[in-house]
DNA sequence: TCAAAAGTGTTGACGGTACACCCATGT
DNA sequence: ACATGGGTGTACCGTCAACACTTTTGA
């Protein structure tokens, strides 16, 4: 191999965030206990080491899937932690992605090298190893950001879901409270949900109607100038 | 050292994408020529390894001191690329970090790894070494996207500008023409820039009133809940 | 029939946009 | 005096925020 680089490098692994939105609702952290040192028995976000021939994207999914079972999610990079001496095994450089999944839809299986994977409601986290605490405040912020202007918030809801949901979601995220009247004139104003012709059902009161993101109506507005925002 | 990980390691680069903005008014962009190969001779963004003692922005800030002689900017973490291929020298991933910074207050000079330093107009790029291009590009999203929410075009500016310079540099990233009423009355509403007594020198027509950023209290109106928009 | 959430309109305030002319200065 | 950009106000329209009651359904 030309021009072989001969210093000592440093270690990269793969951290995922992965955000789940519960029926109560809540927010939801996914996190594992780790089986091996260091940290063992304690509480981590999934990942692992980047292979060598393996895109970053693909090492976050591939870690995800052999510890918690999780697949096909909304996955996006988010932030590159490097610090010296986060990780006590040497120079350690993490590349960090949030997820957002819908957790109804995702049942969770411990494997590999983790003893257990949990949900856990983001503000009430138990203390993570390294520096993950810091890795999911990051994307907390991110998540929150983001939300407003992208549509990202219907990966935390089922494919189906009523406008109160929806409004819920936003409600939780952003910490603070929407007006009914305005927030369901606002989402429909924007043209890009489809109205099913069906509803709820196992409610003790009137079922409400569900819909559904049109993605591909929504891509088509983007190209014609549109912007989403809440 | 206890744990210590046994299995090849990629290598680990940072690169940064300097935005500067000239008097013409252009957008313009911060390359070096490569004094190694690979792709010696090349156009590149100036970058290089990450020291096993450094953090990522410090390794950030030294390479562009090192290759451009620039410093004590606005430097921000980008997004990390890591597809396998990327580098002919073996499996490298590269943190890029994008940069703001005015032109007329910082002299550019090549040295150490750089043969030439050179800003060349964002438009008008030659073919850059590596991936570059993709990384340009995505700090060209970033900033288009950012300007809009963050007061970081002001990093952009000399300390002391007119409202015209502003505007226009929002037009030049932007890509679009704004209203000169509009966007004064707007900009000076938000009351996060103070007047100065001063004016321009040496226009051959009506001088203009200078303004400066005042970050302290732009702060002060973050915490109140006041958000930044053009 | 009661409890619980679904669903629906109007008004007033504010901010965005469009638009044209006079002023100050240097040459 | 002329050329060049500096600097200013108003009117219209659309969007946002505030706000309360009736309807539907299952228990």
């Amino acid at each position: 191999m030309p021009f072989t680089y001969e210093y000592p490098r440093p270690a990269v692994t793969v951290d995922c965030v992965v955000f789940g939105l519960d029926t109560e609702p809540q927010l939801k952290l996914m996190v594992i206990q780790r089986a091996h040192p260091p940290f063992a028995g304690e509480w981590a976000l999934p990942g692992g080491f980047v292979g060598m021939d393996e895109d970053l994207e693909e090492s976050a999914r591939r870690e995800l899937k052999e510890e918690t079972g999780i697949d096909h999610i909304f996955l996006e990079q988010l932030y590159t932690f490097g610090k010296p001496g986060r990780d006590p095994r040497g120079r350690t450089i993490t590349v960090a992605y949030y997820a957002l999944i819908n957790l109804s839809e995702h049942p969770v299986t411990a494997a590999s090298d983790a003893q257990d994977a949990r949900w856990f409601e983001v503000n009430h986290l138990p203390k993570l190893a390294f520096d993950h605490d810091q890795i999911v405040a990051t994307a907390l912020q991110r998540l929150r950001g983001k939300v407003r202007y992208q549509p990202i918030g219907f990966e935390l809801l089922p494919r189906k879901f009523t406008l109160t949901q929806l409004q819920q979601l936003y409600e939780i995220i952003l910490e603070k409270p929407l007006d009914k009247r305005n927030f369901r004139r606002k989402i429909l104003k924007m043209d890009i949900l489809v109205a099913l012709e069906e509803y709820q059902t196992g409610v003790p009161h009137r079922a409400a109607r569900l819909y559904q993101f049109d993605e591909k109506k929504y891509q088509q507005k983007i190209k014609a100038g549109f912007n989403f925002e809440i």
